[in-house]
DNA sequence: GACGAACTCGAACAGTGTGCGAGTCAGCTT
DNA sequence: AAGCTGACTCGCACACTGTTCGAGTTCGTC
């Protein structure tokens, strides 16, 4: 079977008030922002669009289809900066951080990410001009790859649990202290003798986790970039 | 079927064989290594245990616990070596390599990792052991846990996305070979005008993919490495 | 008014995770 | 030897899932 990406379009909407695919992936994605990755069920896809679930069907091959389309709209969010622009490594910070921005705007998106390959037309735009980012930069064949590969697993990595973590927070309906308190005590018990591991917890008490987390993704990222720099100039 | 009298008396009184969480852990294991996330069903789980399906949740919670407890089964298969022994370095390199080869190993961990937050028992110890290595490197207070945490985004980054494009490569039932062709196809479609993905498409197109890919992740690695050292000796 | 294409949708199917309550069994206590 | 108890199994049932099918409705065009 043919992707989603390559299979034309059904060819124009009657003046009908009809379902249409846009408006289909707007609701999904704001089913799946606000209930989650497994809040979304085609029945209730439908009830929100006022329309038969099978209805949905026509606009649609599968649900995973849909959530190639719905992951293709996230990734259409994400802004790149042009190549020749304030250098590659500011560009790359702001793709970095835009993206990372993204995954946590919509939390669902580690859940259904690695279901399929990404190659809608927003990510490869955005692939493309992450490559072009690194080429202006001065790297040169398969390191090109290689530098966008590097920094693009690295958010990925780091957004996903992030976000996972915050998805879970959020089903459990309590606010972040109670919460904290909780995992904390369950971390207590799981961690005896582990020593590294109740310290790096204790570090954890204090501090307002948000922030801790933002530091912990430019920490990651600066070090990356710089060893990506290193390569570059030598 | 025979009259009660007819019947023989007892079956022999041999020591019941029942279900054990680890029996149980064992077998997912193996039904999600052949047939994937989607093919982990309870029934089917059961099927292959030789038991009725809800006899499993005698020993099991629920699906997703049972997830926990196969997740945390890989976890331990994880070695990390000791921080005095070859310098943490070396030590960190074999920590990602065997982290990258497990979930390479079970090709479903992607889909299933980010349901749910990790704290067993052999989650605990990779994270504690990872920490004593940096710790052991020189790293001091928070900066021990964006050092690991860099790591551990970067190496899940790379091998989910991996994992994920090996998992669809199965699903699809073709040889790499035919696969490679569907696929550049469709990118050809589907990158016209973006001239960078169409140059890193073609430089795929000659290398063995696996070779590729290893090389994209050690390239990577290293270059966290060498920025997590600079941040290091400074 | 007729036709065909665009679109909707109810009924149905096979499958899912899981709660419930009845049932079986081994070993212990009387 | 009888009876109890706690460990364990499991069929039935429920609410829900994605998806197919085919019949039905609305439209623009002749």
């Amino acid at each position: 079977m043919e992707s989603i990406w390559t299979r034309p379009q059904r060819p124009a909407a009657a003046a009908r008030e009809t379902l249409s695919r846009d408006q289909i992936v707007k609701a999904t994605m704001e089913l799946l922002d606000t209930e989650g990755a497994a809040g979304l069920s085609m029945r209730k896809l439908a009830a929100r669009l006022d329309s038969g679930a099978t209805s949905l069907y026509w606009h649609v091959q599968t649900k995973d289809d849909l959530l190639d389309l719905v992951i293709d709209e996230v990734y259409g969010e994400i802004d790149v900066p042009d190549a020749d622009l304030a250098g590659w490594r500011a560009g790359v910070l702001l793709l970095a951080h835009n993206l990372r921005a993204a995954v946590l705007r919509h939390g669902w998106i580690p859940e259904v990410i690695y279901i399929r390959p990404s190659i809608g037309p927003n990510a490869v735009r955005m692939g493309s001009r992450g490559l072009a980012l690194f080429e202006a930069a001065g790297f040169t064949d398969t390191e090109i790859d290689y530098a966008l590969g590097a920094v693009l697993a690295f958010v990925f990595g780091n957004a996903n649990s992030q976000a996972a973590w915050r998805a879970s927070l959020r089903r459990a309906g309590t606010t972040e202290d109670e919460w904290k308190a909780v995992v904390l005590k369950e971390a207590d018990q799981v961690t005896t003798g582990h020593q590294e591991m109740r310290d790096s917890i204790d570090r954890r008490r204090v501090v307002d986790a948000e922030r801790l987390q933002n530091e912990q993704f430019s920490y990651g990222l600066d070090s990356l970039l710089d060893g990506l720099e290193k390569r570059l100039t030598r």
